[in-house]
DNA sequence: CTGTCCATGTAAGGCGTTACATGATTGT
DNA sequence: ACAATCATGTAACGCCTTACATGGACAG
């Protein structure tokens, strides 16, 4: 359960609450594991039952009481064993793939349409994702060359390498599609086919 | 629902039974959309009963009674509909990514194993994507230029240019872990960076 | 006579989503 | 006055997974 997991990572710097944990998310690690709110509350209850985590549940003078979780011996122990076992491959799904894969029931105005919104959908995500990256290395009090950001910059950059390489197999998708091309060879960067850039 | 039009997909072609479907499936959508058994039953009794697909049984002598289901015209409709209509933008999960993240947790060794672990994995799935490429198009009846064929190997070429991709990156973050190099400029193709290749 | 292929399903559980519910405080 | 933010939860549904169940034909 990486959710779990996630969490655990997080109380691991501090104790945060149910509401902190989802702003930490929404801030951080969005790009590759939304979660949402009631799912939240509902995993820290369930680290709460296996022991991982600790309430505390704090009174405040005319505001709502509030639950602070913070991660105990044991959920510590958890959280190292998960993070340094390699995870078993994961199957991926993509939808888009499908209306390709189906391409040829319809026509290549249609086909053209669906390529050219992923296109600009994945331009704008990558401008995103570059806005990010050079934002927080503007920061000024940012220790920039510590091992702990350098690790979070990279899964950024793991979607900003995504993004390009999408962009460029969308691209050259849209050229075939627009000259009538439908020479496989060039499709894809095979063994024995051309190698030399890269 | 994606599941339902790649079933709508494959029927569009001939009729097929739940057993063929699922063979249909592991030989060619596998790597994009993997769909196990009691789904695909699942799924057929519920395009039965919206009426997008036609359920005939067929007796057999000595063998058990096969159901083939064929598509119907408002199940044509359908897929066309679905096919034609760009997908909302999908929320990504990778759960390596939360181990990366939370690297500051964890040794060098350990991280290093991962992504060596990761490694090894991904170029595995290259070669047989790479393999399953070349076998295709060596098969001496198929039809290699057709539009239909360049979508679906298309498919396949997504694939091999993402592991071409991961591969890149994975490599890069073993190189700057192994150096002590936390220099976070270097890890992403970002706007006023090294952008003369590509 | 054991295993694999053909062929169809049910049951239970896990993880995620959307919508709903409540209630105080702070900003415009 | 109204919206946004802080803060916590429940309910119901959807999709996928794993395991279980059944049963004939055919190959080694």
């Amino acid at each position: 359960m990486s959710l779990k997991h996630a969490i655990l990572g997080f109380l691991s710097y501090f104790p945060l609450s149910g509401y902190d944990l989802k702003k930490g998310f929404d801030q951080s690690v969005r790009h590759f594991w939304p979660a949402n709110q009631s799912q939240i509350y509902r995993t820290l209850a369930e680290l709460d039952a296996e022991g991982l985590v600790q309430k505390e549940i704090v009174q405040r003078q005319e505001r709502l009481d509030m639950k602070v979780y913070s991660i105990t011996e044991s959920g510590a122990a958890e959280l190292h064993r998960w993070l340094a076992t390699p995870l078993p491959p994961q199957d991926t799904r993509e939808p888009f793939l499908i209306q390709i894969f189906f391409g040829g029931r319809i026509s290549d105005a249609e086909m053209l349409n669906l390529l050219e919104h992923q296109l600009v959908e994945t331009q704008q995500l990558l401008e995103q994702y570059d806005a990010l990256f050079r934002m927080t290395l503007a920061q000024p009090n940012a220790q920039t060359d510590t091992r702990d950001f350098f690790l979070r910059m990279a899964t950024l950059g793991y979607g900003i390498a995504g993004a390009h390489a999408y962009i460029k197999w969308l691209t050259n998708l849209v050229e075939h599609i627009q000259a009538g091309n439908y020479s496989v060879r060039e499709i894809a960067d095979v063994t024995g086919e051309a190698r030399e850039q890269n």
